[in-house]
DNA sequence: CATTTTATATGACAGCGTGTCACAAGTCAA
DNA sequence: TTGACTTGTGACACGCTGTCATATAAAATG
């Protein structure tokens, strides 16, 4: 979180910083931008950021969280405009999201985040379960799986499904991590949320 | 990648390198490790690691994917045993990977891979739909929701319900960002997923 | 209004880590 | 033995981070 000062800024010189700071982690990815870069364009001496921000971590989460409640924002909107349907709202997010993206420069920050790192360890555990339609390990395994117990209507279904266990698996384990859950409470949201898959989230 | 120079190393170089790499990623998050760290440990100069990795990243992407093989391979057993169940098998492994956690050391690496970053950057997504059952917003949010719809049984299955569209979205996503993917293809995919989670994965 | 107290600004600097490069040392085939 | 090629080595330039002593401004006090 950044510190009290920077909330005391004049808008004008916070906005300046926010602007440099966005910029920075709109070139490169985190680990790559520096407060050098930043400070630069700004035109703010090296010593005032860390006035602002404990490091640069503090900075390019703040501005994500930023991001993340305009998001959120939207999502209620889109919730109400749709009656309650989550699953309508989220359709029409995705969406416009994928719209932006093709369009603007506001994605960009977003992208670096998931992008690098989190992508290519999403990808290892993506892998583990051979959820890659294009690797042979996919077919080896699929033919293993007794595809008559799923509901697979299309072409590509099996693949989907793949994908899907795997992100909530994965999700799963992150926050028995990051929560540092007991075992009895992570394996419980574990299957609760598979039976929710087996099942479907609809009536 | 690592070089082909490091494959070519004696077995026993090589082990004492991936032993002191390992410690070095189990004790830190990648962006904290240092390679100077590693070398130390390892008894080899500087310049070696560079004969053998392009850089940290590549070091630790290497560790990590060897973890990934093995659990690979451990699905595909689980997978046997349990004659094509994957909701069976995957139940066994994570069950599994809740064990070794507690144990050993040999999660720590993972964990380090998850926790940082992947889990700050899910977060924010995470909150974008509030899908935190302690924040208020979730509340606010849980009364938008048109909730006969959904196929909730027991208290918390709305939660989970939000947590599994999350982390599929996101999946989607990433999927996107990573591969580039053509605004429909993305679009049907993400469609597929949500479709199958409505309905659910099982007959 | 003068003075003390508190908050903010500044930029030089120590310290550290990275990646490179010129040179040394091996390996191997002819 | 020689030459060609591969691998080993560690000093070093470069850049970036976070800190700190000092300067400046703003607010509080009486």
């Amino acid at each position: 979180m950044p510190k009290t000062t920077f909330y005391n800024l004049h808008q004008e010189k916070r906005d300046t910083l926010i602007e440099a700071a966005e910029k920075e982690f709109c070139r490169v990815p985190v680990f790559e931008a520096s407060i050098s870069n930043i400070v630069k364009e700004a035109g703010v001496p090296r010593g005032s950021f860390y006035q602002y921000f404990e490091n640069k971590e503090d900075a390019f989460f703040y501005l994500l969280k930023e991001q993340g409640k305009k998001r959120q924002e939207l999502f209620v909107s889109l919730l109400k405009k749709h009656h309650g349907d989550i699953f309508d709202a989220l359709n029409e997010m995705y969406e416009q999201m994928l719209k932006e993206m093709s369009q603007g420069e506001n994605m960009k920050l977003i992208r670096n985040a998931l992008l690098h790192v989190t992508h290519e360890i999403e990808d290892v555990f993506t892998e583990m379960f051979a959820a890659d339609r294009k690797k042979d390990k996919f077919r080896e395994i699929a033919a293993l799986i007794d595809q008559d117990k799923l509901n697979l209507k299309e072409d590509h279904d099996l693949f989907h499904i793949m994908q899907i266990v795997t992100a909530v698996a994965f999700r799963n384990l992150v926050e028995k991590f990051a929560k540092d859950l007991p075992d009895e409470e992570a394996m419980d949201n574990f299957v609760r949320e598979m039976n929710l898959l087996k099942n479907g989230l609809y009536k």
